[in-house]
DNA sequence: TTGTAAGCGTTATCAT
DNA sequence: ATGATAACGCTTACAA
């Protein structure tokens, strides 16, 4: 056993002596009853007289007691915490969405743990260690292979799906993006763009997979053949900046951190309009376009995804697809809530709506009103 | 508000009967040891005979055990899990401060969990409640007064302070707002501004506080006479765009909703510049001017503070202060893990640079590169 | 090298 | 209304 006697006397000493949380031991004893009693005054259904409940109560302030939230677990059976994660927490994305998942779970009197895979190849363990913390939990995209989403839900761990397709038995919340990316296409289409480039990696996430869908259709609708294939990048601005630049201009060098750019050279068949899979890669090419010289949206169209706080106050202000984020994560919770609590054995799948956002990076000239943010706190 | 219409409704019950978790005993009777036997195989260091460890390591994978969190905490006596709480989680403050710390937490093997307390009046409760479920905790600000933090040592919870001076025998890991706020209101004072309005709380936090008397202390050394006080703003943009409005309109109605504005009546006395407490009042501002159809700098100087992403992309670009914010939560967390693990029992108390970042708004031309943003992982 | 058994701090089920 | 006491799932002296 672990003896006791160490683990209080060991700490090589913090000038206040700190002596060990009161149990409910030493509550029961100081009260004169049982620990069970102690116990029932907690938790309020149970029936004490009124007496005791005074004097334990006297006890529990003596004391400051604080129950062991790990005992109480224990004994019960359940964690009273979700977890969510993500593969990633910077970004204006990740903030919203756990910001909405946090405003539902703690309201509910449980706590959130959050963990960022960051890619880190031991992914599936850190999930895993995760799942063992917590009632259920949230997880987005493409963090885990669907069949590790299987052995948590064998495990005994509710998951729900945030921005991905349903898997398994397990609930699903996403954004709608397919038809969104076609009006958006359209959009440009009507603008008379022909020679549009899709800027994102399909592969990456279901959400880019659908929005190169939609893309696509807009031309097939329209009658006209569209791009063999997207130009790759991911989801970040260097990223976006890099493959704007080797779509539009002629080759030169493009290197990460060449501030001179590629030159002014720029390709003859370049694209007229680009389609970018997110914001941040929106805010990539505007900065090739400033490189390369060429003026947004005169010279060429650009849109984004996601409508991140600084898509308005871009010159020009960006044409993008908001996402209801906070709504998703508030969402996610709810479901998740549902679940652990037992109110519901079936999965359910949602898909929010989005909303396109017409600025004039598309060659527009509307323009709308501002938006408050949340900020620094201090 | 999406609808709910698109909920899918029932399929039948989940139909995997899922039976519990296997628990170390199980484990145990399958490998025919005894539980000691299977924790000493997962505990790395202990002795067992090599035939036995895959006898049990086969047990292991084919009852697909996972060790309890919930009961090896308990017998360890430790939580293996910290947290982090904020007053509020919006915003790119957060994210960023969140993400420096998850990154070093996780990567210690630990879980994070945060919380935000929103001004909920039962704040302290919430955090005693974290408390009980983890082995420290940052905290940030003024979210809970030093007495709380005081009785959180006394619980044995180790805390570290965020953005708040030392209290008690806690850690406590800050940025530098002093020096920088008194560089830049000198700054300021240089391009000849003499009426230089500070917009902010500084009641409302230690940051804001350290701000505006670093800003009149500027003003002490250039024998002029500091401003009598600060025009009061909470560090959100539609505050900041109300204070703006104030000290430079007239007075006509500034309703928060008015898109019209308070018309185009200026006050005569207005500042030539105003000094915002972070980069999200500035925004605020910024829209008061359009409003008002004041150009900046040319009308009208301005300064924020924080270097949000959001401002290089500005018209004209921010002139403000960076603070290193990922730096300052990865610091909170290394702090942190250092005392859980009593690696150390004496509180340290850091205090990070934080960068003044010239761009155009206070009347200078100077600019600078580009950034890269975290992003929308899908 | 392995097994036995005593905790860890609760909750909950019995009796009383 | 209250008190014993058995779980809950694990770690870890100590014995074998």
């Amino acid at each position: 056993m672990p003896n006791a006697e160490n683990r209080r006397a060991a700490r090589p000493v913090r000038t206040t002596r700190r002596r060990p949380p009161a149990t409910i031991y030493e509550v029961a004893r100081k009260a004169g009853v049982s620990i069970a009693t102690v116990s029932r005054v907690q938790r309020r259904n149970a029936p004490v007289a009124e007496a005791t409940r005074a004097r334990v109560l006297r006890a529990i302030d003596e004391l400051r007691y604080q129950p062991s939230a790990l005992g109480r677990s224990l004994a019960m059976g359940r964690h009273g915490a979700t977890g969510i994660v993500f593969p990633d927490l910077s970004g204006p994305y990740y903030s919203e969405v756990i910001l909405g998942f946090e405003e539902q779970t703690a309201a509910e009197g449980k706590s959130v743990l959050i963990l960022g895979t960051h890619g880190r190849d031991q992914a599936t363990d850190l999930v895993r260690d995760l799942a063992a913390r917590v009632d259920g939990l949230v997880v987005m995209g493409r963090t885990i292979p669907d069949a590790e989403v299987a052995a948590l839900e064998e495990q005994h761990v509710h998951v729900v799906m945030l921005a991905r397709p349903p898997t398994g038995g397990a609930d699903s919340i996403r954004t709608e993006n397919r038809q969104s990316a076609r009006d958006l296409a359209r959009h440009l289409l009507d603008h008379g763009h022909r020679r549009i480039c899709f800027i994102g990696d399909p592969s990456s996430s279901p959400d880019a997979a659908e929005r190169w869908t939609g893309f696509c259709e807009a031309f097939a609708e329209a009658g006209l053949e569209p791009p063999a294939a997207p130009t790759v990048s991911s989801f970040r601005e260097t990223d976006g900046r890099r493959a704007a630049l080797a779509v539009l201009g002629d080759g030169e060098a493009a290197t990460d951190g060449d501030t001179a750019g590629g030159g002014k050279k720029l390709r003859a068949d370049r694209p007229t309009a680009l389609f970018c899979a997110n914001d941040e890669i929106a805010l990539g090419a505007y900065g090739a376009c400033a490189e390369l010289g060429l003026r947004i949206p005169d010279d060429i169209a650009i849109t984004g995804w996601d409508d991140i706080p600084i898509a308005r106050y871009l010159t020009p202000p960006l044409t993008t697809v908001r996402q209801p984020l906070r709504e998703l994560g508030a969402r996610a919770a709810r479901a998740l809530l549902e679940i652990t609590a037992g109110e519901r054995n079936s999965p359910i799948h949602q898909v929010l709506p989005t909303e396109l956002v017409v600025r004039a990076s598309c060659g527009c000239e509307r323009d709308e009103g501002k938006p408050d943010r949340g900020g620094d706190p201090n």
